[in-house]
DNA sequence: CTTGAGCTTCCAGTGGCTGGAATCCCATAT
DNA sequence: ATATGGGATTCCAGCCACTGGAAGCTCAAG
């Protein structure tokens, strides 16, 4: 099957995978005519790498985790510890934001924001309030 | 003040003040031997947009914050307009972190994360299992 | 036989820096 | 006077993960 047919059962477009081929993340049959050449077990890869970026792991992150998909031998704790370590991260990324949300939240909160100049979000952006 | 003493009380290292200069969102004074010079205010500047940054605006926002802040006379509500949008995307983005997490912790439960080759993570990942 | 869609490659740009090289300036120690 | 070290300058390249566009090829339908 063609570029076209995978990317649409895949969900990734045609241009994400000729670069995840160029760096090497993936393969690709040639037919004759030299278009790209898709296996059913092609798409397989392409969805689990365009579900596991959407999923929040990297590139380089996708390679690690094609590699234990396709070793059909490896460890589930190999899995679990990539897994576990990106779980970390998004939690982390949840809390900053959290802080990030509270923060904004209390400056536009005090901001009667009508026509006035007067405004503590742009106080509170150059420092002028004393933290609290 | 020369741009490491600015950098060190601004709290942006000197390479982004630089690129800062370099895209036009701030401009510095030069000195004789062709040094930046700063005064208190471009630090003002440069730490309003350090916080900003750190809030989670995109430096075509902070450019507009910027103006919103030397114009003594503009009113609060065309501040708290672009503050209002950016909780928005501050919240947008915790939901699907949120969703990721969930999603991503599942599967990390159910990985009993041993020897064994079996791993609902891949499964997960390749679309092997329902939805639940 | 033409048209249009889809495929190919390659080059360039996005955002927001960051690293490094080569060179210059300045203050201090010898 | 000079050597040294730290900081300043410029410019070029690279990061991540694509994305857009140009120029040219192939294929199926009308």
């Amino acid at each position: 099957m063609n570029i076209g047919t995978a990317a649409r059962q895949s969900g990734l477009p045609p241009k994400t995978i000729r670069y995840y081929e160029d760096i090497g993340l993936l393969t690709a049959d040639r037919a004759a005519n030299g278009y790209r050449d898709y296996s059913s077990e092609d798409v397989h890869r392409l969805r689990f790498v365009q579900r596991s970026r959407s999923l929040g792991f990297s590139v380089e992150e996708c390679r690690q985790l094609l590699s234990l998909y396709t070793d059909r031998d490896r460890a589930s704790a190999d899995v679990k510890a990539i897994a576990t370590e990106k779980l970390g991260e998004i939690d982390r990324k949840i809390a900053e934001l959290t802080g990030l949300r509270e923060m904004l939240g209390h400056l536009v909160e005090n901001c009667h924001g009508d026509a006035r100049p007067d405004c503590p979000i742009i106080d509170g952006l150059s420092g002028k309030t004393r933290d609290h």
